[in-house]
DNA sequence: GTCTATAGTATGATAGAC
DNA sequence: GTCTATCATACTATAGAC
């Protein structure tokens, strides 16, 4: 057990370093001295300082996925026979980070704000692969729901909430928030959404 | 001239690196060694990384916003004497980023797009800096034109275009794009950005 | 204005005793 | 599994000759 607690110290410390600071603003050594660790126990349990981040990222975006799968087969099963509509999916699909994250731990929320919105290559795939589950499984509900758009341009629109999404956790206020507050910032996100995803398509012809 | 000249060859050297790698990602001694001058040149000419940072930024951001300005009267004549609508604003807001900087210099989209994203504290209050500015004056004019919408509402809206404008440029193409390719981005960002706009006022209160 | 040289410090990572 | 000690390298910044 004294083996696991020093993991779990470890992915404490770097994630709220992270959260802060970024994955290049921090240094292995601020977060072994938060963790209260040794600079050699990080090395011994993650090997490098990308592996940190990426069990920091794990931890938290696992469970995360698993409830929005639980929510939208919720949506699914609510709107029967008929396909659920566009504001059902967007809300399984953000939802879960929502309840789980900024309301239980904020840390987490502006950890992966912030990590979700790093410009490196590396880290861009990461969070790339960690979405990609979802994606395939949400995609196919909005493209239902959606059935003036092509794929391409539904991938595109995902893609900007996502991006807001994530700078809302960014900005995340470091001590959390009430609950009517977030009610009120999800409301308030959703009721940009929606019209935006379900506009007509453009204009301009794909290139 | 040849105290310009290097000068220049500086700030165009960091706009490259912090384009790529960022603030954090970038040493002096990478700009130096791209620049061709010398480590001590660096702090002759600007004293701090940070005050490049702000140097790079300042040479691109003054050209824009006047750009901005100019087509927000030009929109407010043609529409005489009615004011302008939604997307005639939110166009002269946008436009400028498009036709300066992602064709003829894709290097300084990307280094917006990466600072403007950044999340260090006292980068983003110069990001705010330049950009309240431009709030200030379009601010009122999108404040007419949506009627139906507080002040605080409305910023939140634009802020969240503002976040999809700067993800945009961060991650546009390193080679830049074709004209058509880039007008094609535009409309589906504009065709994006109307209707969340322009939506009616959400179900929860304001807090 | 531009250079060399270097101060002073921090970094990620590892070797080896316990 | 955890420690101390340290390697090798990078960093920002400055002093001082030219």
């Amino acid at each position: 057990m004294t083996s696991t607690d020093t993991t779990t110290r470890i992915l404490d410390a770097a994630e709220e370093r992270f959260a802060a600071k970024g994955f290049d603003g921090t240094s292995i050594r601020e977060i072994t001295r938060r963790a209260g660790v040794n600079v050699a126990a990080i090395h011994y349990h993650f090997g490098t300082k990308e592996e940190v981040l990426r069990g920091v990222t794990d931890r938290i975006v696992g469970p995360l996925n698993q409830r929005r799968f639980q929510l939208l087969a919720e949506a699914a099963e609510a709107s029967a026979p008929e396909p659920p509509p566009t504001h059902a999916v967007l809300e399984a699909f953000i939802r879960p980070d929502f309840e789980t994250l900024v309301m239980l731990r904020p840390t987490a929320a502006r950890f992966l704000g912030r990590t979700y919105s790093d410009k490196t290559p590396w880290v861009q795939e990461m969070a790339a692969e960690q979405f990609s589950g979802a994606g395939e499984r949400f995609l196919p509900a909005f493209a239902t729901a959606l059935p003036h758009l092509d794929v391409e341009e539904i991938v595109w629109r995902l893609r900007q909430i996502v991006v807001l999404l994530v700078d809302a956790f960014a900005t995340w206020p470091e001590d959390g928030m009430s609950q009517s507050e977030a009610d009120h910032r999800l409301d308030q996100l959703v009721g940009f959404a929606i019209p935006a995803l379900e506009a007509p398509r453009g204009v301009t012809a794909a290139t």
